[in-house]
DNA sequence: TTTTAAATAAGGAATTTCCCTGATAAGAAT
DNA sequence: ATTCTTATCAGGGAAATTCCTTATTTAAAA
């Protein structure tokens, strides 16, 4: 028989790590290489011992899954990249692949799905879960996720509001007037079409551009 | 041997329930009775095929796990509830146990926390898990969870708020003047030490107040 | 029965948002 | 080379909202 696939589990709750770990060992060609629960330990982790897969939650402690995926992929380009989330939206779910996933698999999918997504992206090929097509097909045929993308500068207003800081205190951070923060945020919301700063909250908090 | 302890199993998230299952169903004096992967679904399980204890998590479709305590207690006084969650905070503990649950267990500990927690509430006793003690342990002495306590119409207007509603669209609904909203959110305001109304929006999202 | 607290409301000052206009600099397109 | 676009910066002024204080009525609690 061939080397079995290697497969490092991240994902901040033990109960889930174990019971995976348990279960995904009972696959004949797969072997649980390690395990993390916060973002930091999934790197160091992988920087001492390697995996072919790397399952990865995204909302973890000390950094999230998805710049644990980037800063993976720039090291180690070869090692697959699985999300499995909670996370359904189309911000997200883009974001997990422009970060260099290979596989993207919802916590309320079967365990089947997950066993299918190791083996698709140990071959090479592609995996999201089927349950996210509609969300894919309306990104594709909208073209309209993209319709939120903020400058640089707006994205740092935007979190610093979702933050809770006002106006004023955003302009003495960033050393610009106060007129220069209410023009990147009139131009945030209306990139966003947020009706009020409640909105842009939520979206911030939905999009895990701020820890809630 | 004596019967068996009869688990039903609530929880959004497929993979995670499926692995309990198979790996609760491994202990030999338990069984799993039954699954549902929202509120109104679990309700409906638990009045066809009752079980002796009801493993619950918190955030779930169609209703929380909350309310679906809050109901079964009543319906099913002698059935045992241990929320499963990945909430920490004094307000939703409090909420759980006074909602008549008599176990608290996180996601992030152990397979086996959940195990003992199941033998434990078998026997009549409460079971919190340990890492939760430093959270009791500070609102037992501080008594200052408490210190939030809104009346029906403030926490009303929390919530409105925290869906985005303006002041003027909140007196509509209500029918009362933009003045009485006024009073109410300043009060609100107080109660909770926010600073702004971000603060207010991230208090309703980590409390569950409001879907995110 | 006195006290406490909730729900209602208003006046007026202070602050913030909203809408529009516009300058400058950098980069892309032609 | 020159147009075009976009990000960043900024201000004026009207409109809306928040903030702070005070006050009445009603219901519950001590």
């Amino acid at each position: 028989m061939n080397e079995k696939i290697r497969i490092y589990l991240a994902d901040d709750h033990k109960i889930l790590r174990e019971s995976l770990n348990i279960l995904l060992s009972q696959e004949e060609d797969i072997v649980v290489a390690g395990e993390a629960e916060d973002g930091l330990a999934v790197e160091d982790g992988l920087r001492k011992n390697p995996a072919d897969i790397l399952i990865l939650d995204i909302s973890m402690p000390k950094r999230s899954g998805l710049d644990v995926a980037k800063n993976m992929t720039r090291e180690y380009p070869e090692m697959k990249i699985i999300f499995l989330t909670m996370h359904k939206s189309e911000e997200i779910i883009a974001e997990a692949f422009e970060s260099g996933a290979k596989g993207y698999v919802l916590k309320e999918n079967a365990l089947e799905e997950l066993v299918k997504a190791i083996h698709s992206v140990k071959d090479g090929k592609v995996y999201v879960s089927s349950e996210l097509s509609q969300t894919l097909l309306h990104g594709f045929l909208s073209n309209e996720r993209r319709g939120s993308d903020l400058s640089v500068r707006e994205r740092e207003i935007l979190k610093l509001l979702a933050e809770g800081y006002s106006n004023k205190e955003i302009s003495d951070m960033l050393m610009i007037s106060i007129k220069t923060v209410e023009t990147h945020r009139a131009n945030i919301m209306r990139k966003n079409n947020f009706k009020n700063i409640t909105e842009l909250v939520l979206y911030a908090a939905r999009n895990h551009l701020i820890e809630i």
